[in-house]
DNA sequence: CTGAGAACGTA
DNA sequence: CGTACGTTCTCAGC
């Protein structure tokens, strides 16, 4: 290997590559002009585009695409070629080479400018030459990169840059769009064009390339171009061979040799140009920040300019301190107040050792701290009053700042043992979260990872801290490590809760919520058990009816639970018509069955259906039945960190999902009872807030005084949309209108509304054209949302709660469609969230003012359920109706609609 | 035993 | 070809 041509910058190893100078080298080169046209056609140009009205989609897809590429093949030495404009020896040779191709869009007029001023802020070398196209240049590149003994990429979307593949230069040859850019090898170029790829350019030259305008010999495909070269070795073999080869074909080859031969000069890549850049000129290096700044601001590319920067990085992370220091165990009062004395000021990590105890539960046995340079355990098991003492005063002391993973979880868990947790600062879950809403996985193991890069298990050699404490304790190690982890995550996600503008929902909202929450569990709702039975009975008997009708219909027994027997029934053996096609077959979901139901009337289908619904109904009253606790309550626990928009959820079991709209379903509400010692429960309920918000964020008169007026908003709006008067709208007016109103939220399309009110495609546009003609401002603000998500690279509720949407600049249009319905609906239904939850921390801080012993109970988006204490009926639903209206300044009013009853059911209104 | 897919309950 | 969730069931694969 030759030394000299190996000098490679001190620099290169600060690159994303992270080659050091004695690496592997890698050179990508770009062909611009192709990559740039393949991005303008992946993404909608009315999409990407500046204030001033220049289009950006190709600059855009270029850039990502180019990021992208970094990354992923982490190249250190990166140039792109361009085409000039001007006349090259091709089409002096040849006047209508490339001739016949559209007209370049209007809108793509200068984004290869653009994307060149792009690549010099990034300090990439971009490269054109007179009289040669890129092909050449890049040809060129990739024979210096050889030379330098570098493996050599090629993107392109031009086949001739096939020719240039062996066992150093590959080709990456988009298959649609920019971002499926799978490698061709040798083999690829193979098994698709049965040749070796140096014999590539003599098979186009027979075959022909129709996008520069080259026609082949007719008759003749790859194959038989193949068949040929592979016969007789190479073009000139094939010539030498001419007047054996039989046939038609072979006549018309004989025909159109003089074109075959001109393909084969044309398409012929030069490999030895006069380029004046040396090898060592395309190493990789940092961007100009400041250059791409400015320009990325031009173009109003935030969520690129975050990748960018992040992909290079400020410099090389930091590699966060690791292995861990010294543990010491704490088995006296003294010693742990000597301990937290001497580290007086600082946050502590904090996490909690558990033990699996009957039924699945968690025991507190032992708790971890971490500090600046020291860890600690202390066992819970062992201590004596007068050490667990020392230790609650520490954990209950608001101005010993700790910091905890799951704070919510640690808090109840503490509380069982009668210990009070307070001073947490931050909840590594919750601020992770807030970071990266989106992430499946907020768990203590996996952010430590992504964003330390460090494993939450301890390093297998027994190092000292874990001597220190003595292997037979099987939880201390685990916990230590994990309360060093956790002070680690704090110090290092406290700036980025900051730049994520999120440090006021975290202190303000989700900390505080989380105890709220935890007293919500812990307290748990009544259940009346008969009555959980008596359904069970119910339920399970109509399930039986149901079986027996559907076994008599068909003649025969079925898993009526199997989607997949079921599809053979419905339509092999019964040959009913085929409903909507899903992966494993044709649906047969209830909207289906109902459409199946009214073509052929089928006696199955109702039973069928019924069998469903009661089945349905059952298993809820079966998994409540499990999940009453021995005090005949139900505690389900809400996640605090898994929605994307804010919303909380509810699991094991899901109270948020207890069926309401039938009858039969509203039965389950009533076993949710008031417990004994209290009055009663109280339902309060936001009406129509997805709506209100709507109003509020459009900022629409029209809607914004409708509901200041107190009117039936659908009604109001049907009579807009309808042009009749507000007295004469129907019901189904009304309800189409409904439909519509909150189908926009969700980013619905008028096909969605059509297949939703069975209207034709026609007419739910035109009832979508009429809404938005009578309220402008819904979709001025709607637009608006999507695009300045895009600029942005996230959408804000009204309290700032940010969900990143980068598939906003995705050419994968299904990806890019769902991004842009997400950023539809997360700003309103994030919002809503946000409302409910000062309204929770409202109620909570006025109960607890007024020393009221009513308690809420659950939360279901947009309502809130409370056990009345004995006498406390007015002043809690004053209490409730006020914090809950006061829980966000609207141009609308919240409205709160309350109801009483014994039961949930009851209670509902 | 685990994961994917289908189905369906709520807001 | 309407958002956000959680649970249950079946079925295929381990």
């Amino acid at each position: 290997m030759s030394s000299s041509a190996q000098t490679s910058k001190a620099r290169a190893s600060s690159t994303p590559a992270g080659n050091g100078a004695d690496g592997p080298q890698r050179l990508l080169v770009i062909d611009g002009h192709s990559m740039a046209f393949r991005a303008f056609y992946a993404l909608p140009a009315e999409n990407f585009a500046t204030d001033t009205g220049q289009h950006t989609n190709a600059v855009y897809g270029f850039v990502s695409m180019l990021i992208r590429m970094i990354s992923d093949q982490k190249p250190t030495h990166v140039a792109v070629a361009f085409d000039l404009d001007t006349p090259t020896f091709r089409s002096e040779e040849y006047a209508e080479y490339k001739g016949g191709r559209n007209k370049t869009p209007e809108e793509f007029y200068g984004q290869i400018d653009l994307i060149q001023k792009v690549m010099e802020a990034m300090n990439i070398p971009h490269l054109s030459l007179d009289g040669y196209e890129a092909d050449d240049i890049i040809a060129t590149l990739a024979a210096r990169g050889e030379d330098a003994d570098a493996e050599v990429l090629v993107v392109s979307g031009d086949r001739d840059a096939f020719q240039l593949i062996n066992d150093k230069t590959h080709v990456l040859y988009p298959k649609k769009g920019v971002s499926d850019i799978p490698p061709m090898d040798a083999d690829a170029v193979e098994s698709k064009y049965f040749v070796r790829p140096e014999r590539y350019s003599d098979l186009a030259a027979l075959v022909g390339e129709t996008a520069d305008n080259l026609p082949g010999v007719p008759g003749v495909g790859p194959k038989t171009a193949a068949k040929w070269l592979n016969l007789y070795g190479d073009l000139e073999g094939v010539f030498e061979n001419i007047d054996s080869i039989k046939g038609k074909v072979g006549e018309s080859l004989r025909a159109h040799v003089d074109d075959v031969k001109r393909n084969r000069k044309l398409n012929h890549l030069l490999r030895d140009l006069e380029l004046p850049v040396a090898f060592d000129a395309l190493t990789l290096d940092r961007p100009n920040r400041e250059a791409v700044e400015e320009l990325f601001d031009a173009l109003q590319f935030n969520t690129l300019r975050k990748r960018l920067f992040d992909l290079f990085g400020e410099e090389e992370e930091a590699v966060e301190e690791d292995p861990m220091p010294e543990s010491e165990r704490l088995d006296t009062a003294d010693g742990i107040d000597a301990w937290f004395a001497s580290r007086a000021g600082q946050t502590f990590g904090l996490h909690l050792a558990t033990v699996q105890s009957s039924g699945g539960a968690h025991d507190v046995v032992g708790l971890a701290f971490a500090a600046d340079g020291a860890t600690a355990y202390v066992d819970l098991e062992h201590a004596d009053q007068a050490t667990e003492e020392a230790l609650a005063a520490i954990l209950g002391a608001a101005g010993v700042a700790k910091a905890v993973h799951d704070f919510k979880l640690a808090y109840k868990l503490l509380g069982e043992r009668g210990i009070d947790l307070a001073g947490v600062v931050d909840d590594t879950m919750i601020s992770a979260y807030l970071i990266q809403p989106d992430r499946r996985s907020h768990e203590l193991a996996d952010i430590a990872q992504v964003h330390l890069r460090l494993t939450l298990d301890a390093a297998d050699d027994a190092d000292d801290g874990q001597l220190a404490l003595g292997l037979e304790d099987d939880a201390a190690v685990p916990a230590v490590r994990a309360a060093y982890i956790v002070r680690l995550l704090t110090l290092h996600l406290a700036g980025q809760v900051v730049e994520h503008g999120a440090s006021g929902l975290l202190t303000e909202m989700e900390l505080p919520l989380a105890v709220t929450l935890a007293h919500m569990e812990r307290t748990g709702i009544a259940v009346d058990g008969e009555k959980l039975d008596e359904l069970l009975g119910d339920f399970t008997k109509t399930i039986e009816a149901a079986t027996k009708e559907a076994y008599d219909a068909i003649g025969h027994e079925v898993n009526l639970s199997s989607p997949k027997q079921l599809q053979g029934v419905l339509f092999d053996e019964l040959e009913l018509p085929k409903t909507k096609k899903i992966k494993t077959g044709y649906t047969t979901d209830a909207d289906s069955l109902q459409d199946l139901l009214v073509k052929t009337q089928h006696p199955f289908l109702v039973a069928l259906m019924a069998y469903r619904d009661a089945t349905k109904l059952r298993q809820t009253v079966e998994g409540l039945r499990k999940a009453v606790g021995d005090d005949g309550r139900i505690h389900t626990t809400y996640a605090q960190t898994v929605a994307a928009t804010g919303r909380l959820s509810s699991l094991n079991p899901n109270l948020q999902n207890i069926p309401v709209r039938s009858e039969e379903g509203r039965r389950i509400r009533g076993v949710f009872v008031v417990g004994d010692g209290y009055e009663t429960l109280l339902t309060a309920d936001y009406s129509q807030i997805e709506m209100r918000i709507m109003a509020h964020l459009s900022g629409d008169e029209g809607l914004i005084q409708a509901y200041r007026d107190g009117e039936d908003l659908h009604r109001f709006v049907g009579s807009h949309v309808f042009d009749v008067a507000p007295e004469d709208v129907t019901s189904e007016m009304r309800s189409k209108v409904k439909a519509m109103s909150y189908g926009l939220a969700y980013g619905l399309s008028s096909f969605g509304l059509s297949k939703q009110l069975k209207i034709s495609v026609d007419e739910a546009r035109s009832l979508m054209k009429d809404y938005f003609d009578r309220f402008g401002a819904v979709r001025e603000y709607l637009r608006g949302v999507v695009g300045q998500a895009r600029q942005d690279g996230f959408t804000s509720t009204i309290e700032g709660r940010r969900r990143y949407l980068p598939d906003l600049g995705s050419d994968n249009r299904q990806l890019r469609d769902m991004a842009e319905r997400a950023a539809l609906n997360a700003p309103i239904q994030g919002s809503a969230a946000d409302i409910i939850k000062r309204a929770m921390l409202g109620v909570q801080a006025g109960i607890d003012e007024a020393g009221l012993a009513s308690r809420m109970l659950l939360q279901v988006h947009d309502e809130l359920v409370f056990e009345v204490a004995e006498g406390e009926l007015e002043p809690l639903e004053t209490l409730v109706r006020e914090r809950m209206a006061a829980a966000a300044e609207l141009a609308v009013p919240l409205e709160v609609q309350v109801g009483i009853g014994r039961s949930w059911h009851d209670a509902g209104h």
